[in-house]
DNA sequence: GCATTATTTCGATAATAGTCGAAATATAAA
DNA sequence: TTTATATTTCGACTATTATCGAAATAATGC
C-alpha cells in the first residue's frame, strides 16, 4: 500500500465514531451488519450515520450490498489487511514487541 | 487504550505529512531527529511543519526535547506500540494473517 | 549587545469534516 | 397502489484542519 492510501484510510479510522463501527464490522465478519444493525449499536441518527459510512465506503474499508430492504456493510478484509500489513511491516519494521507479533 | 485515544491517534497518522513524518521518526529510532532534519526531507515551510509536530504532539505520538537551539522529536514508542496492539489486538483480532502476525 | 540559526507563534484564509432535520429513494408487504 | 420500513441525499450550519508568510522567541557565537 502507498502512503498516501494508508494515510487516507487511517483519517476514516480516525474518528471515533467510524473507529467504533469498524470494530463492530471486525466483530461481524464476513456476514456484516445491516445499516440498521450499526445504527442500534452506536445510537446516532440516521443520517449521520450514513454520512459516517459513506467516509468508509469512499476509502474502499467499506463495502455496501443490498439484500431487499436492507444495506448490508461489510469490511473489504484485503484491503484492511493491508493497511494493517503497511502500518506493521513497512511503517512500522522492528518497532514490534514480540507480544504485538504474536496477538 | 480506549478507543477515543485511539482514533485521535489514528487521525494524527491519518495525514500524509504526518504519517511520512511518522515513518521518519520510526526509522530515526532512539535518537530522533531534529525538527530541521524533518524539514528537509519533507520539504514544507517551516510553519507547516511545525503545526503538523503540534498536533502529533499534543496527541502524544510526539516528544521534544531541546537540545541548544535545536529541537529534538522522538516517537513515544510506548503509546504507539499501545496503538498497534489495539488496532491489531483489541480491534482486530482474527483478522490477521499469519504473515503479518510474523512481521 | 548584535548577528545568526533553529523553530514556533500569530493571523488570515481556504478547505474539509461533522451534525442533523427534512425530503427523497428503494424495496417489500398488505 | 397505498402504506410501512430502510436508508440515503440535500441543505444549511458549525467546527476543525491545512496552508503559509511574517513576526516572535530561544539559544549560540562573536
Amino acid at each position: 500500500m502507498e502512503l498516501d492510501k494508508a494515510a487516507i484510510c487511517l483519517a476514516k479510522l480516525g474518528n471515533p465514531a467510524r473507529l467504533a463501527m469498524f470494530r463492530l464490522l471486525v466483530k461481524a465478519g464476513d456476514e456484516g451488519l445491516a445499516v440498521g444493525d450499526i445504527q442500534k449499536e452506536l445510537d446516532m441518527p440516521h443520517s449521520t450515520l450514513s454520512h459516517h459510512i459513506a467516509h468508509m465506503i469512499t476509502s474502499g474499508l467499506l463495502i455496501q450490498s443490498r439484500e431487499g430492504r436492507v444495506l448490508r456493510c461489510r469490511l473489504d478484509y484485503q484491503l484492511t489487511q493491508d493497511l494493517l500489513d503497511y502500518l506493521m511491516k513497512d511503517c512500522c519494521k522492528g518497532l514490534l514487541s514480540e507480544e504485538t507479533a504474536a496477538a
